[in-house]
Order: C-alpha cells, then structure tokens, then sequence
DNA sequence: GGCTAGTTGAGAATGATTGTCAATCCCGGT
DNA sequence: ACCGGGATTGACAATCATTCTCAACTAGCC
C-alpha cells in the first residue's frame, strides 16, 4: 500500500531547514532550528519548519525524540536501521547505540502477553563528559 | 539532602484524586482523571488535579507515560521498584515488566561513552488479546 | 511566457500545562 | 470545641508548543 510518496519539491525553505539539519549533531527543537534559521538570515515561516520537519519524518529522514516535558526533538540520523540514542542532557550531543539484545527481549515479552503489533520507544540520558562540572 | 518530604494533608479534593487513580487500571491523562471526578460528581479544580498528581509522582506513588503526542499519562503502580510498561495502545491495559538486563546495559553503555547520572526510559506498545479485531 | 497544483507564512486557534492570588480548609495547640 | 496560620484550593489568566486557515506565491512542466 501506498509506497507512492507525495512529490516534494525543492524550494528554498527546504533546502534550508535540511542545511541546519546537517550542520548540528544534536537533537534540537523545531523552535530551536527555526530561531538558528532566522540567525542565519534564511528566515522560514515556523509553520513551514513544522511541515517540512513532518515531511521529513514521514520519509524517514530525521529522527524524533520526546523530551521529559514533551517537546519534540530532531535530529538527522546517519543509521540506516532502527536505532536509540544515548542523549546528554546538557549539550544534547547524541551517540547512536543499537540494542538487538533489548528489541527481541521486548517482542518475546510482548507476545507472552499476547500483545501484537509491538513497538517501542528506548532512549538513555546521561551527563557526557565535557559536561561535567 | 532533603528527604525531608513536605507534608501532605488529606483533603476531600486529594483524596478524590487517589480514588480515581486506585479505580482505574489503565494510564490516563490528567484532563481524563479531571473528566471522570466531575462525572462522580466529585468535582475538583483542574490545577488541583495537576498539582496533586505532580506531587503523588514527587513522592513515587504514581507513575507517568509520555504519549507520542506528548501528553502526559498517569497510573498507579504496583511495583516498589523501577519498572517498564507494556501498554495497549487501544484499551490502555498495562502490564508491568522488569528489564534487568536493560537497566544494566544501559548503564554500562553509558559509562563506555563516558556518561554519568544515567536515566532512561523504556516503554513497549503493542494491542492486546481482547483488542485484536 | 503562462498554468496549476504544491508550498508558504502571518496570524488565529487549539490544547495541555503552569502561574496567580484571594478565599478557604486542615490540624496541632489550647 | 475553638483558634490561628500555613497549606491547599480553584476560577481564570498566561504560557508554550504545535496545528490550522487561507490568500498569496512559486517550482516544475507545456
């Protein structure tokens, strides 16, 4: 079904959400990269930088994360394949981690209990080293 | 430092709160929790209602979710200890599960990357026996 | 150069959550 | 039972991220 992706095209505001995109390694808010937009003088309409974001995800392009207080976080993902990620929580720099080990052990769980259709959200915090006091 | 934990008082509105909580078996929103007082006719102030479950999550007698649209889900637990949730995404029926294993590769994921203060989260979706079609 | 459907953006709308602050209530002391 | 004061409440405003609206704009194609 479907596999038909709506056509994109290739406007300005695009191009430069996907250029602030590449250009920071940390999972940052939509609020955040459309105020970096602005700072650079390639202002975008935050409705767009909302759009384009969900455009992106959709098409698997970025990665999502929900903070504690709910806010969305995105980031671009060099991994092809599903992944987690080890976020620091002060500077937001990102490791992507795989967790094979955890993926089975929650489909196995799941199905003991008879639930299908099985996802799951796995994401670690922590202090990273250049943020310690 | 601290354990010194604010007293608490038992009102009408609290205790209203917790009936509600011990009732339901499946993680609510705090607007679903508002909604259901008012219907038992034992209305209480939706800040009142956030406060409290802000403060029973404080004392560790409630636990929270995070939605994917970012709402905030609360339940009673059973478990003293840390644990993860299996939860149906129609119904809300939820099952509590450990994950030993988890929390230690978690943790010693972390450290390899040279993280402190360690935290994460980890929750299974899937659709119950009762919800398949 | 035009056509047209996809795209944009300013601002309004939504919806959860938090802040305000005067009125009210719980509870230990009396 | 009666006080007094600090904890608690609640109606309402305020905040904040995100979505919606819709007229104006533009990329890609003839």
């Amino acid at each position: 079904m479907s596999g038909t992706e709506p056509v994109r095209r290739t406007t300005r505001q695009r191009s430069a959400v996907l250029a602030v995109l590449d250009d920071l390694e940390q999972f940052r808010s939509a609020q955040e990269i459309h105020t970096e937009l602005v700072r650079r003088g390639d202002s975008v309409g935050l409705s767009t930088v909302y759009r384009t974001l969900s455009a992106l995800v959709a098409d698997d392009d970025v990665d999502t994360l929900l903070r504690d207080d709910g806010e969305t976080l995105y980031r671009r993902c060099h991994g092809e394949t599903h992944h987690h990620h080890l976020v620091c929580r002060s500077c937001g720099a990102t490791v992507e981690v795989d967790g094979p080990a955890v993926e089975t052990w929650a489909d196995r769980l799941a199905a003991e209990h008879g639930f299908d259709e099985v996802s799951h959200t796995l994401e670690i915090f922590g202090r990273c080293e250049k943020c310690r006091v």
